[in-house]
RNA sequence: GCGUUCGUAGCUCAACGGGCCAGAGUGCCGCGUCGUGACCGCGGAGGACUGGGUUCGAGUCCCAGCGAUCGCCCCA
């Protein structure tokens, strides 16, 4: 017994029109802030080679792939979008100039069970820079993401983020329990994401797990743990390296912040590592202040991503941004608007006769740039009204043999219920542009 | 992957400890004079997740699948 081909398969969506104008709503304001940054859109196919995701760092997104062979070829839906997007740069990276900015709203699929909120698909807003080596990449990012929850009028205080560098912890590392296996580092972050979830112990184990990927002894792994708790800037820098130059970038990077006016917004969290591997740098999450969602936001520099993946060194720094968590968010926070579907009129035919007239008329507001549904029936009259303030029109013309006889068209406006006439083109003197209510866009 | 609870009209939910027409609100359609919507009144259509089992008889009990849910777990 499969399941029903009737209902979605399991972990995704329909989205009805109500839906779908939530979505475009969420989706407007994501593309209003990466047009403020001066961001440009882009987009990849949604099946990319399975290869592409195949790193060895244990990261759940690449166990999660939704994959599957076709034709001797092994295929994958992706689980994010940076892969795609190191392979777009990669491939035009003599022609490019850098910096690029460029951002998409990509669907990201990963195959898992289901519980609360969580589903096999979504939409993730990507933003990324890449060739800026700078901290002032991150800084751009980071204020985009502050206009997003601006824009989206969350409480200042709604979200804060997290940040730290994935440089600066292996700093603190290359001394010591990397000094001859830098390859354990990637793996090393993964586990050490699970940090608030599994539990200290548990991640101490995994780091000195003989068998494992990082191999740590039990007193290395110790100290990595107790590194993490930091959560001051100041604290970090007494326990990092002399002259140590992630320290000087993270530093650069909180005084960039000030002048964006978001420092307050931003806080040193040395427990923040992400759970993707090629992370080499800064490294951020956001969270709703209350902590009861989970991330809303994450992303950091990989600046190795591009020779990894076979392209020549360029550095990038990035963050994806779902829609389902901060749907969440805005629910819990009444920052839902109301969408009604809207339009600006309704023609109806009130018999098959007046068609032409209605087309006429629907097409002479088209042009004006208005949205208008000409109705494709012939409606009674009282029908068409009910129809029309049901579309949320805020005007209805109809045409029956009266009003074509006399060469117009007769309008309510649904709000006011005031009524006017409109001369039909090519059957008056007076054409529609003697009207003055609804003036040519510019 | 494991465990919880659950699956009744499009939606939100009732009732019945197996048996007579399974109800309500909302939504949808129509009518309230055939050319004037929203409010109101009246009427109508529409349902037991799927498959199997037990039984004289099952929406109600049992099994499986599918789906949801909460928790574990985990990520975005």
């Amino acid at each position: 017994m499969g399941s029903s081909p009737l209902k979605p398969p399991r972990g995704t969506r329909d989205f009805y029109p109500e839906e779908m104008r939530a979505r475009s709503w969420l989706f407007a304001r994501f593309r209003e802030v990466a047009h403020r940054f001066g961001f440009e859109e882009v987009d990849a196919p949604l099946v990319e080679h399975a290869e592409l995701y195949q790193r060895k760092a244990g990261e759940e997104i690449v166990d999660q792939l939704y994959h599957f062979e076709l034709h001797d070829r092994h295929l994958a839906l992706r689980p994010e979008f940076t892969p795609s997007l190191a392979r777009m740069v990669i491939a035009r990276q003599g022609a490019l100039r850098f910096p690029i900015r460029w951002f998409s709203i990509p669907q990201c699929w990963r195959y898992e069970r289901m519980t609360r909120g969580r589903r096999r698909e979504h939409y993730q807003w990507n933003m990324d820079i890449w060739g800026e080596p700078s901290v002032s990449a991150e800084a751009e990012l980071l204020a985009a993401i502050f206009t997003c929850a601006d824009l989206l009028e969350l409480p200042r205080d709604a979200l804060r983020v997290r940040l730290n560098s994935r440089a600066l912890l292996e700093e603190s590392l290359r001394g010591g329990v990397l000094r001859d296996r830098p390859e354990a580092f990637a793996p090393l972050c993964v586990i050490i994401d699970k940090l608030d979830k599994v539990g200290a112990a548990s991640v101490q184990e995994q780091l000195a797990d003989a068998k494992g990927p990082v191999g740590l002894s039990a007193g290395e792994a110790e100290d990595v743990v107790a590194l993490l708790s930091v959560k001051d800037l100041d604290e970090a820098k007494r326990l990092a390296p002399e002259r140590s130059e992630a320290m000087a970038e993270l530093e650069r990077l909180f005084e960039l912040l000030d002048h964006y006016g978001d420092a307050d917004r931003v806080a040193f969290d040395a427990s923040v590592v992400r759970g993707l591997a090629y992370y080499t740098g800064v490294v951020f999450e956001a969270n709703d202040t209350a902590g009861e969602l989970r991330a809303i936001c994450g992303g950091g520099r990989y600046d190795r991503l591009a020779e990894t993946l076979g392209g020549k060194p360029v550095t990038a720094v990035g963050f994806g941004f779902g829609d389902a968590v901060i749907h969440e968010l805005l629910a819990d926070q009444g920052k839902l608007p109301e969408l009604p579907r809207r339009l600006d009129a309704m023609v109806v035919a009130l018999d098959e006769g007046q068609r032409d007239a209605a087309i006429a008329l629907a097409g002479t507001l088209r042009e004006r740039g208005e949205s208008v549904e000409l109705a494709t029936g012939t409606p009674r009259l009282k029908r068409a009204l009910t129809d029309a303030d049901r579309a949320g029109a805020q005007r209805l013309y109809w045409i029956g043999a009266e009003e074509r006889e006399r060469g117009v068209a007769r309008a309510r406006d649904l709000a006011t219920g005031e009524e006017s006439e409109h001369p039909l083109e090519g059957e008056s003197e007076h054409p529609l542009e003697g009207e003055s209510e609804h003036p040519l866009e510019a």
